[in-house]
DNA sequence: ATCACTCATATCGCCAGGGTATCAATCGCG
DNA sequence: CGCGATTGATACCCTGGCGATATGAGTGAT
C-alpha cells in the first residue's frame, strides 16, 4: 500500500533506456543487484511487469513504455519543484531566462528594456543553454521562460511565436556555389549541417511527431565559433537567421539566399499553467517589442510558414 | 546531492495544508516529531525556509507556497504514473472514461455507439465520481477520459467543449414561485442549493482564477435521489441542465425556465500531452456525436456563454 | 504566574535498501 | 556438443534512514 517513490521511478528510467540492468546500475552508480531487486519491487507494487527479460535481452512491455512516458515527466515535475522552490528562497529571486547564444535576433537588449519597468519584474539572469536544451530547462525548473528558435519539444508548455525571419546560408566565400546567383536547396544536397545531418533532410520530422521534438539526446553540440570556423574551412554549411548573419560579418564566408529554405520561427515558451506574474510580465514585454520591432527586420509584413 | 522524494513532498504538502504539525502528522498517521524532522531536512536539502514557524503559528514563506503548488502537480504527475501503468497493464486496458452520473446529457450511449467501431477503441470503464472529482481523476491517473460541465478546473488538461444546454430550475410543486409565469435569479435569492451555496451566489467565481476553479474540498456531495428528495420537500432548489430534468419528470417537482440563469457547458476533457491513440478516438467521437445530435437538445444552433 | 498548547530535541529500534559473493541461464564459438 | 563469457537472479550481511516515545522549551491566555 505505500507509495511510489522517486527513486524507483529514476531506477526504472535507467533500466527502460538502458536496456541492460548492468549499465543502468553503472549509470545510477549502484550495484546491479539492488537495481536488479529495486525493479522487482516496483512490478510486485503495480503488479505489472514491466520489462521482459532474458538473461541476454531486456525489452519494456507496452506497460513498460507507458510508464517510461510518465515517469520522465513525474520525474521532471519533481525536479522543478526543487528548483523552483531553491530560486523563490533566494533572497533576490530571479527570472531565468533560458537563451541559445545569440539566437534572440538582436531583440534581447530591447525586451530587457521593455521588462526592467515593469512592477512585477525581478531581476533577469541568463542560462545559455547549448542546441536544444532550453525546453528541458523549462521542464525541469532550470529556466523560468526561454527563447528559442522552432522546432522544439512543446510537451509540458506554452508558447508564443516572436517572429519569423528568413535564414540564409553560410558557406565558404570560395565555395564555388557562392558565386551562383541564386541557390536552392537541392543545389546544396550532401553538404553537412552543424549538427551531423545533411541539408537535403532540413525541415523534415525526424521523429514520429509531427510537433517537432529536440534533436536525439547526445547530438553534438557547437559553439558559434566552432561552427564559424567549419563553415570558413569548407567543413560544413550552416543555415541561419539574417539577424545573426548580421551579427557576424566575415570575410571568410559567404551569406547567401536560398530560395526554398524555410524560414526561422522565434518563440517564447514557458512551463504550463505558470501562474507567476514575473513571467506573463516578460512574456508580454517580449511578444511587444517583437511585434513593434519586426519590420526592422526584413522590411515585410509578419507572416508564418 | 540526495534527490528530492515523494514522502518529502507528501509531507511538506500536508503541512502546508493544515499549518498545523500536530494535525498534519495524524493526517498522516504518524507521530509529529518525525514528521518535524522531515521537513527541517527538506528545508536544508533544499537550502530555502518554507515555512515560519512559531509555538504558536505555522505560516508558507513565499519559498513555501511556490513549493505547494508545484508538490502538488509533481504528486499528480507521480500518481498518474502509477495508475496508467496499472491499466496499461491489465490484459485488456480499458479507456476509463469519469462522468458525474447523468451528466452526459443523454450522449453518452450514442458516443459509446459511435466509438466502439473504432479501430482503436477499448472497452470503456464508466468511473462515476461525486461533484468536481472528474478533473482531478485526470491528473492523477484515475481516469483516461471525462465528460464534466464547466466550470472546473482546467489545470493539467486539455478539453473541448461538447454542447451548451439551457438550465432550469428545480424546486417543489407546491412551491410559490411554480406557479410564477416567468422567473429570474433575483426571485431565486435565499434559496439554497444542494452543495450548500445559495441561489444567488450563482455563477460567480469563489475563488481568485476566473478560469474557474472545483469547489472547495470538503463540498458535501449528494446522489440525484438525496437531491430530488430535498427539491421535493422544499428544502432546496436546484439547477440542472434540462436534459437531465427531463430525464427525471416527477410529479412532486416543478422545472422552471429562468431568464437570466446561465446555460450548462458540457465539456470533454483529458490529460495535457495524451498521445494515447484511444483517447484521441473517443473525443473525436463525443465531438462528432455532440455536434450531430444537438440540434435535438434544444432545437437552436450552437451558441456559447 | 501558571497552564495549555505546540514545535523542537534526544534517543532507541527496526527494516528498507545497498554491497559482495555466487548461482543459473543463454548465446557464441570451435 | 561442450566450454566460456555474459548477464540477470538469489542469498546474505550490514549500515543508515525513518518512525516511535519521552522530554524540553517557547508562547499566549487567564
Amino acid at each position: 500500500m505505500s507509495d511510489l517513490e522517486v527513486r524507483q521511478l529514476r531506477y526504472f528510467v535507467a533500466v527502460a533506456e538502458e536496456l541492460h540492468f548492468g549499465r543502468a546500475a553503472d549509470r545510477l552508480g549502484m550495484a546491479q543487484p539492488p537495481l536488479s531487486r529495486a525493479i522487482r519491487t516496483l512490478e510486485r507494487h503495480l503488479d505489472v511487469r514491466l520489462l521482459e527479460r532474458t538473461t541476454r535481452r531486456v525489452e519494456l512491455t507496452p506497460a513498460g513504455e507507458a510508464l517510461l512516458r510518465d515517469a520522465r515527466t513525474a520525474l521532471d515535475a519533481v525536479a522543478a519543484a526543487d528548483r523552483r522552490a531553491r530560486n523563490a528562497g533566494r533572497p533576490a529571486p530571479s527570472l531565468r531566462l533560458a537563451l541559445k547564444a545569440d539566437y534572440d535576433a538582436g531583440l534581447l537588449p530591447l525586451i530587457l528594456a521593455a521588462y526592467q519597468p515593469h512592477e512585477a519584474a525581478l531581476p533577469v539572469e541568463l542560462t545559455l543553454g547549448g542546441r536544444g536544451d532550453q525546453d528541458p530547462a523549462l521542464r525541469d525548473g532550470r529556466a523560468d521562460v526561454a527563447i528559442l528558435p522552432a522546432p522544439f519539444d512543446r510537451h509540458g508548455l506554452d508558447s508564443e511565436p516572436l517572429l519569423t525571419e528568413p535564414r540564409l546560408v553560410a558557406m565558404a566565400a570560395g565555395d564555388p556555389l557562392a558565386a551562383r546567383a541564386s541557390l536552392r536547396l537541392a543545389d546544396l544536397a550532401g553538404r553537412s549541417l552543424p549538427d551531423g545531418t545533411f541539408a537535403d533532410m532540413e525541415g523534415r520530422p525526424s521523429g514520429r511527431e509531427g510537433a517537432g521534438m529536440s534533436p536525439p539526446r547526445g547530438a553534438r553540440s557547437w559553439d558559434l565559433a566552432q561552427i564559424f570556423n567549419l563553415v570558413e574551412l569548407g567543413d560544413i554549411i550552416w543555415f541561419l537567421p539574417v539577424s545573426l548573419a548580421r551579427r557576424y560579418p566575415r570575410p571568410g564566408i559567404a551569406y547567401r539566399t536560398v530560395a526554398d529554405l524555410a524560414p526561422s520561427e522565434l518563440h517564447i515558451a514557458w512551463p504550463r499553467d505558470c501562474r507567476s506574474r514575473p513571467v506573463a510580465a516578460f512574456v508580454d514585454a517580449a511578444m511587444t517589442v517583437a511585434a513593434a520591432s519586426f519590420p526592422r527586420i526584413d522590411g515585410r509584413p509578419r507572416m508564418t510558414g
